[in-house]
DNA sequence: TGACAAATACTCCAGTCCGAGTAGTCTATC
DNA sequence: GATAGACTACTCGGACTGGAGTATTTGTCA
């Protein structure tokens, strides 16, 4: 019913407010919410208590008070404790110091790739570009916005980085296209007999 | 109990194994091993057995005998249907034209970067660096095994493709480094003061 | 030839995640 | 003063994941 280990990052998202001050669940929330930590950090109320009770069960986190104004449903504040603000910091460092693998979609979208027939996919990773574009554009105006109204760009880090990937990204899939279109991906014959002569299907790796 | 939508990479490996021709679960999970697939698509048993239910639930797939030999387990052997070959191409098709966000683990850390005292996170980005830079290492090394024993580059591209965001990320990481220990990042001089004369707590966002 | 690891083909289920739902309150508007 | 809509603060059940466990067979090495 709770998560016991350090799988979900949003447990870490809770350490770090209550690291700051006592909150109540549904507080962290809106914190999170306000400073846009729910685009790096996937938040759903759901796993928000679920992570909280496990916080709990561990020693990380404990209750202080539970208050209850007029018939509106109880507010159960907690705080760190000790171990909690370790646990928080050996964690956080953890996580900065040793990558893990992460298993992307479109990753998994590449490795079957040689299932289309090439000039599909090609076609098809045409509109990724199309889209990556878009989003890159949009994500880089929002940081403007953000720095014209103040906020440093030590703040805004993650998105950086998530923007440095999307370039990657744009850059590989360009090349990608260039390659399948331009005859030079190698393997690329071997893809391409496969589907001649009504022949989609049974091919080998 | 079963998968209904398409959450679950898995379900896509699948189908794209019994798109080729009928396979048992089993057997799946070994075409998939075999081709590395697992590498980029997260293969467990538990996970397996689920989709497979799942997607003969949703009429994706349907059984075409069971068969035992001698006292093993029964085998049971699958095959796509039409509207599953439907299904795989239309879903394959909106992996690539379509990016989907994911919540980065490292993305997680760097939203919560603050909370460290400057010159500490400096030191654990350095060693993020070194990890990046072995594995970057390992990957082309690993890479370049392949294509000399025969495999064509095109069964390669969803490594490339990590290893182009692995470098970015090194790329990022390392200039980042140099703008804390530089002092050019904008926000530097704030995040320095919370943590100095005893304040390592409290402080805003 | 006997023993022991590895492979075969799953099964089971505790833990985890998720999003719709709920029940009350506050604010604005007509 | 009635209705609508947004916000507060959570609950719940069902879907999903992951990894250990099971029972048989095959390889292999002394």
């Amino acid at each position: 019913m709770a998560p016991n280990n350090r799988s979900n990052p949003l447990a870490l998202a809770v350490l770090s407010c209550l690291y700051e001050r006592p909150m109540h669940p549904y507080e962290v929330a809106q914190t999170l919410r306000h400073r846009a930590k729910h685009e790096s950090i996937k938040l759903n109320y759901g796993s928000l208590y679920n992570v909280v009770e496990g916080l709990e069960k561990r020693g990380f986190i404990r209750v202080t008070e539970t208050v209850r104004e007029g018939r509106r449903p109880e507010r159960t504040i907690y705080e760190v404790t000790e171990t909690g603000s370790r646990e928080f910091i050996d964690w956080l460092s953890a996580l900065i110091t040793t990558p893990v693998k992460e298993y992307l979609q479109f990753e998994a979208a590449l490795s079957l790739l040689p299932a289309l027939p090439p000039g599909e996919a090609a076609a098809l990773l045409r509109e990724r570009i199309n889209e990556l574009e878009h989003r890159l554009n949009f994500s880089k105006l929002t940081m403007d916005n953000m720095r014209k109204a103040g906020l440093p760009r030590l703040f805004g880090v993650e998105n950086e980085y998530v923007e440095a990937l999307m370039q990657a990204e744009l850059d590989y899939v360009r090349n990608l296209v260039k390659e399948i279109e331009g005859g030079t991906l190698d393997g690329l014959e071997m893809w391409q007999h496969w589907f001649e002569g009504d022949t989609p299907r049974g091919r080998p790796a």
